[in-house]
DNA sequence: GCATAGTTCGAACGATCGTTCGAATTTGGA
DNA sequence: TCCAAATTCGAACGATCGTTCGAACTATGC
């Protein structure tokens, strides 16, 4: 790697870890040249503008999570494997990339309306993939569930893992490994295993 | 109510929901201006400055959303009632209260960073009594669950409930209710009725 | 040692922010 | 009708923001 892309790439960590602190719109450019050490107008040699530097920052880490939750599902492959024991590999790997990654992760989830125009479009698109990968993986798991049920299943899913940023603590008492078999016994047992009829509009 | 604490209310709302839609650290005190039909000057007539703003608002809401669980769980009074049921008065309770006020409910999950010294103070110490109360409903629940996962499952749940302001929308396909019934299925039938030992560390 | 490309930075610009101030206006009781 | 209190507002202030510019510095190949 080129002694330029390394620097972008340092760059763009500790970008994310002061927006992770203090948030992307009350953090100032000046706040970002004391983290990283470079100078005011230095940071402009590496990214267009502020916008940009986020936009960076959270597709750089968005193609990452869906890389890695494809490569996770590879070992447990479509009709060679039980749907359950997929869906619970796809939330083990969002859970600990998560921890793994917090800063970044949290950019992700908090700042997701903070981009404009062209760069929201392209996270986006980006978002829907993964989204669509976690919806397929519910279908194969509950085919009688109805597609309302299943769509707002998803994102309470998604709710449990991503609202880790604002209590998580990677020092604490719970390490990733069993949140995230935490996680996985309470959705897929609530969702999943439920066989019993639901207490609104059962069947 | 006087016509000064009614014009106030009226301040309140539509600045929460001008806040929801741009965010607080986005909005101007001109956006405010705009929306609320005063003048940039006059709002300070009614508040001592933005993030005071912001502060009853959140203050305003969380009052009364702990207020509202207080008196949905009196009806079905401690020892009196299966604690699951009370746990799944609290979850529609939430939920549909979140629906309802879906611009406050916003402001008070995506900007609870957002206030700074003695008012993120106050806000915070309402949280703890609400968390506290979800707590010991959970402690009723599964009595034999350890501290440490009932208290991520505490943040779990809150993390289903309180994303809803990221995909919810109003004028969709699902309800509150069925929303708050679908939500509350899947976590007491993952947490609550889960007498299947966890894979992570069963007992 | 020289020329070229790559990289860094001090200083400043215009724009926009939250807030203030005193005057103008409106309200409500005597 | 008149006065005092309550309420509104135009205009401006100082501070801080993101960004730009040209010069200075550094590394590299010859």
């Amino acid at each position: 790697m080129r002694p330029y892309d390394e620097r972008l790439d340092r760059f763009l960590s500790r970008a994310a870890k002061v927006f992770a602190d203090q948030g992307y719109h009350s953090t100032t450019m000046r706040d970002l040249a004391a983290a990283t050490g470079m100078s005011l107008a230095g940071m402009y040699y590496y990214v267009r503008g502020k916008e940009e530097l986020l936009h960076r920052i959270q597709e750089r880490c968005f193609t990452r999570v869906l890389a890695g939750a494809e490569r996770a599902l590879e070992g447990v492959g479509r009709g060679h494997a039980d749907p359950v024991e997929r869906l619970q590999t796809f939330i083990r790997h969002h859970v600990t990339f998560f921890a793994a990654n917090l800063a970044e992760m949290k950019v992700l989830s908090h700042e997701a309306n903070s981009l404009t125009g062209e760069r929201q479009r392209k996270v986006n698109a980006i978002k829907r993939r993964y989204v669509d990968l976690l919806e397929g993986l519910l279908r194969d798991v509950a085919p009688d569930e109805p597609a309302v049920e299943r769509s707002a299943a998803a994102y309470a899913l998604f709710g449990m893992m991503n609202w880790i940023y604002n209590w998580y603590d990677p020092a604490g008492e719970i390490d990733p490994d069993r949140l995230a078999g935490l996680i996985a016994r309470v959705f897929i047992g609530g969702f999943a295993d439920a066989r019993s009829p639901s207490p609104v509009h059962g069947g």
